[in-house]
DNA sequence: ATAAACCTTAGAGTATTGTCTAAGGCAAGT
DNA sequence: ACTTGCCTTAGACAATACTCTAAGGTTTAT
């Protein structure tokens, strides 16, 4: 069993624009061609294509995706170098996520100082501080209270 | 004590060309000016500056980032809708989390793979199966094996 | 046989987020 | 006065990742 471009778009949830696209860009170099000319993906070629979008999903740019293709599209002999381009991935990722959480909490903050009942008196405070300091520099006040 | 938007730059860890295009974007709308026309960071503007920063870092587009620091600018009065913007980020932030593990988990699966001392006979057997599938279909193998 | 619904390609257009250039003003040191 | 090194703006340019249009070929149903 084969599937059609649109079918295969459907299936992942990306369209056939973006998946002629990914093929445009050398990402898709195994996907073979019918009588017709048209796209034929077998069930391996989702298995790979899962994979990119696993890539993708994780933030890894389409260079890089395609670097990892072109390793297996060379067999067993570029597995030292997919371990490493995966495994230097997996490290960006994991950053990522600690930057993220850390940026976060401080949000979180923000939206803790927001949910308090005494809410609009802290961001008053605020406010008089950073108007405060404007005066002091002698700049105008930039914040319009229609309150 | 103010800062010019190089200080700033070096400061927060953006280009200086970065800051001025952000406030093209309308996100630094409370940066004053000094009698030359020169943009003057107290340190309140810092502080919210890194809020942006804090947003910007966890994937807040720079339209809704701007959002945000439009209701800063209309004071305590918008509280609300900080809390809504804020709470309905901290819920993407999480759901893209969730999402990102899985498929990294994807990747540490095939990671794993690649750190088998019989990596090389796995990867041969996935090659086989998709070799064989291309040659049921009809399709050429797109697979070089200068093996 | 003809319409509808697919598929193809090349290439144009869009959105986002910067990054830089050009032309010129301002401030400090020599 | 003049050089150096800031600052300003407008707007050009770039990278990334799509997204779509145009023109045309294929397949299927009626």
């Amino acid at each position: 069993m084969t599937y059609t471009i649109k079918e295969v778009a459907t299936k992942v949830g990306l369209t056939a624009y973006t998946l002629r696209f990914y093929d445009k860009q050398g990402l898709l170099p195994f996907v073979g061609r019918d009588q017709s000319g048209y796209r034929d993906f077998t069930e391996g070629d989702l298995h790979l294509l899962h994979t990119i979008i696993c890539l993708k999903n994780t933030g890894m740019p389409i260079s890089h995706i395609r670097q990892y293709i072109d390793y297996v599209m060379q067999g067993p002999q570029s597995i030292e170098q997919r371990r490493q381009l995966l495994n230097t991935h997996r490290e960006a990722i994991l950053a990522q996520q600690v930057k993220i959480m850390a940026n976060l909490k401080e949000i979180d903050f923000k939206l803790d100082m927001y949910s308090d009942p005494a809410a609009s008196e802290l961001v008053n405070e605020e406010l008089a501080q950073a108007k405060a300091e404007k005066e002091a520099e002698g700049l105008p006040d930039p914040f319009i209270l229609v309150d």
